[in-house]
DNA sequence: TAGGACTCAACC
DNA sequence: GTTGAGTCCTAT
């Protein structure tokens, strides 16, 4: 009787030993399908030398059902799958979940009916029966093709309206096959001529890619160097030699313009993925990813799961970015998830960034990392100009955020015909609205925080949990009519002041509310080449990957945003988008101006933007982390916890609190309420834990945590290497 | 006495 | 995490 050990797909449960029946075959990697009490679940075999179990009785095992038809997990996939469970203290089945992401993948091949709208009908012909609902469709579904379910969610009716429409002849079914292969790139398709340092750190990339063994690189370029071109020459090598390639990007906005360049230089497009795809294009993208038929791979950092069957290089690009670090669910990092990637594939790792994490430099320091430097832009082209503006001395007039100088700077790219970007972290019309009579603040009911105004979607919003309210005609509190006013500013409130002070100019906001899906992001891209917008006005999206050769002037609204929270890294987030942002003017031919404005122009991070002294700020930066035993000097970790019960959060939080452990070279800090102590309803509590170096944190939080019991309703997170300290 | 709210242990 | 069994309680 052959017994196979699995990880079922429940968080709660460790693995189970199930039999596998007479001529099954079920090896090690395997997706099947269980019995779990009344039920059947997913689970995967894995190694039962790897993996603690019971010593279940023979007798009383259950059969394993199915064995689902995909390839059994490689090895490299399982040992990263355990590594990163062991790492972030989550549960294993937490993490498999993420490399099996697409159900209809998994049921094997086969086809799926689409629809879409009929394309030859001359609507304005219909008969009569053109309901609202039917008319909304037919507006919002151009383009779109899908099943049923996804279309009546994107036209925002019932599927029954669609089926009419469908009996009409409005809509036509579509057979989707999910195995149909996509067209593969060619690495000779526009091979470019690189020069200089350029073409010394493809060489490098190039030959690791080659050799197929492990390395890390930190390809670190100023903005502008053209490092995606440098390392698609890393990627061509890996094509060259029929193997596949994972390229990491921060945000799905990115994507838009990434997949252009990546066109240019290979001839067809690659496989994207993220999120938003549909169950269709997921399904596919999975099975071609497993089945080795997706030669290159761009994606959001859930693509780190998917199972290639035989990677030969791994991209992160713009590594620097937070949004690589993921703050629910299992809370990994993507950046250090795709280095180890690289170990159990055994394949080289490249982190490009023009402002790279202290983290990453500190490891190319200790020789880790390969470091391979693109010190000056591509084609000639200049880094701009910065200047500081003294906010101080230059005070924008009241109820405005934009001083004199940038004003004028403004006037005189929209004169000569130029693009300007101005950059301000905040989403929104305003970040707080007030009651001008009585006082009263908007504030959210489930979190700690206010409600920002967005004036384009007419609605009070809370940023944490997507609470959204019609802004009132008359005050909540004291019923006042006409007393609210908006305090201080979001980026719709800087363009307004734009088109109030440019009359004529073209303005676009850039928030994740105006460019939420990669066809926006498109849409955007192409307006701003095409010369159809004078001034973006954007948050830290437009700080990224975006090159615009007619855009030669950058102002920074609001230099000090970032830099009042306080946290670990505020000082490097803050120059990393600025530096960023920066980066995006004077990219052509013409030169480019940068004017930040702040009230503190001596504060180190301000002085080091203006006298372009990258090395110094990370040297001061690094010290400084060095003398606190912070990161990556030190090793830290936060315990979070939270319940709908405020004293329940409170009372667990002190239990974890009163068994603290007592190791040399280990501070715990806490408990304490969490800075957002009400978070989608739950309150929360807050645990650091700050160790030196060589010491076992993860041990030491899961001894610390294994006997302790909590009420139903309190949920206790570890975050490790933690980049939220809200 | 049927049905709801709740706790608890098992799930291989 | 989910389920079913068991317990207690209440409205009828």
């Amino acid at each position: 009787m052959t017994r196979a050990r699995c990880i079922v797909f429940n968080a709660a449960l460790g693995a189970l030993d199930y039999r596998v029946p007479e001529g099954m075959d079920a090896p090690t990697g395997s997706v099947v399908v269980v019995p779990l009490g009344p039920r059947q679940i997913l689970g995967l075999v894995w190694d039962d030398g790897d993996l603690p179990g019971d010593d279940y009785p023979a007798h009383k095992l259950r059969s394993i059902l199915e064995v689902l038809p995909v390839p059994p997990l490689p090895t490299p996939l399982r040992r990263l799958i355990a590594w990163t469970a062991d790492y972030y203290l989550a549960p294993l089945s937490a993490v498999a979940r993420m490399a099996l992401s697409s159900s209809a993948a998994l049921k094997g091949s086969g086809t799926v009916t689409e629809y879409r709208l009929t394309p030859s009908r001359t609507y304005g012909s219909e008969p009569a029966r053109m309901t609202p609902q039917r008319l909304q469709a037919l507006d919002l579904l151009q383009g779109e093709q899908a099943t049923m379910r996804e279309l009546a969610e994107i036209a925002g009716v019932s599927e029954g309206v669609l089926r009419g429409m469908l009996g009409q002849g409005l809509l036509e079914a579509v057979l989707v096959d999910s195995d149909r292969p996509y067209p593969e790139p060619d690495p000779r398709f526009a091979q470019p001529e690189l020069e200089g340092e350029q073409a010394e750190a493809a060489a490098e990339m190039v030959a690791a890619v080659r050799a197929r063994k492990f390395q890390p690189f930190l390809l670190d370029g100023v903005t502008g160097s053209g490092k995606t071109e440098t390392y698609f020459e890393a990627v061509a090598a890996a094509l060259e030699a029929g193997r596949q390639v994972l390229v990491l990007l921060p945000e799905i906005a990115l994507t838009a313009a990434f997949l252009g360049r990546f066109e240019a230089r290979f001839g067809v497009a690659p496989v994207t993925w993220h999120s938003s795809l549909k169950a269709s294009e997921r399904r596919r993208a999975w099975r071609q990813v497993a089945f080795g038929g997706a030669k290159v791979v761009v994606g959001a950092r859930s693509a780190l799961f998917l199972p290639f069957a035989d990677l030969g290089l791994v991209v992160v690009d713009e590594a620097h970015e937070i949004a690589f670090k993921q703050d629910d669910g299992v809370r990994y990092n993507a950046r250090d998830v795709a280095v180890m990637r690289g170990h159990f594939e055994g394949v080289p790792v490249v982190l490009a960034s023009a402002t790279p994490a202290l983290e990453s430099l500190q490891m190319a320091e200790a020789g880790r990392y390969k470091r391979l430097v693109l010190p000056s832009r591509f084609g000639g082209a200049q880094l701009p100009r910065i200047e500081v503006v003294n906010l101080t001395e230059l005070q924008p007039p009241r109820g405005r955020w934009l001083a004199p100088p940038l004003v004028e700077a403004l006037q005189n790219r929209l004169a000569k015909g130029e693009q300007s970007l101005l950059f301000l972290n905040r989403r929104g019309y305003a970040p707080l609205t007030l009651c001008r009579h009585c006082g009263f603040r908007f504030k959210c009911p489930n979190c700690s925080a206010w409600l920002v105004e967005h004036r384009l979607s007419q609605r009070l919003a809370c940023h944490h949990c997507g609470h959204e309210v019609p802004p009132p005609p008359v005050c909540p509190e004291c019923g006042e009519p006409d007393c609210l006013v908006a305090c201080g500013p979001g980026v719709e409130r800087i363009a307004d002041e734009v088109s109030e002070l440019l009359p004529g100019a073209r303005v676009a906001v850039v928030t994740s509310d105006t460019l939420a899906s990669p066809a926006a992001a498109a849409e955007f891209v192409a307006q701003a080449e095409a010369k159809a917008i004078d001034v973006i006005v954007g948050t830290q999206l437009v700080t990224k990957g975006f090159h615009f050769p007619e855009l030669t002037l950058v102002g920074v609204v609001d230099a000090d945003m970032g830099l009042d929270g306080g946290d670990l890294r505020a000082a490097e987030r803050t120059y990393q988008q600025i530096a960023q942002v920066a980066g995006r003017a004077g990219r052509g031919a013409k030169a480019g101006d940068v004017l930040i404005q702040t009230r503190h122009p001596k504060a180190a991070v301000i002085a080091a933007l203006a006298s372009g002294s990258r090395d110094a700020f990370y040297e001061a930066e690094t010290e400084a982390r060095r003398e606190a035993g912070a990161p990556p000097f030190g090793r830290w970790a936060a315990i979070i916890v939270s319940s709908e019960d405020e004293a329940e959060a409170r009372e667990a939080a002190r239990a974890i609190g009163g068994t603290r452990p007592d190791e040399p070279g280990v501070l715990i800090l806490g408990p304490a309420p969490a800075p957002l102590s009400l978070l989608r309803g739950r309150h929360r509590y807050r645990l650091l834990i700050a160790a030196r170096r060589s010491a076992e944190v993860q041990k030491l939080i899961r001894g610390w945590l294994a006997p302790l019991r909590f009420p139903p309703g309190v949920r206790v997170a570890v975050d490790i290497d933690p980049y939220s300290f809200v």
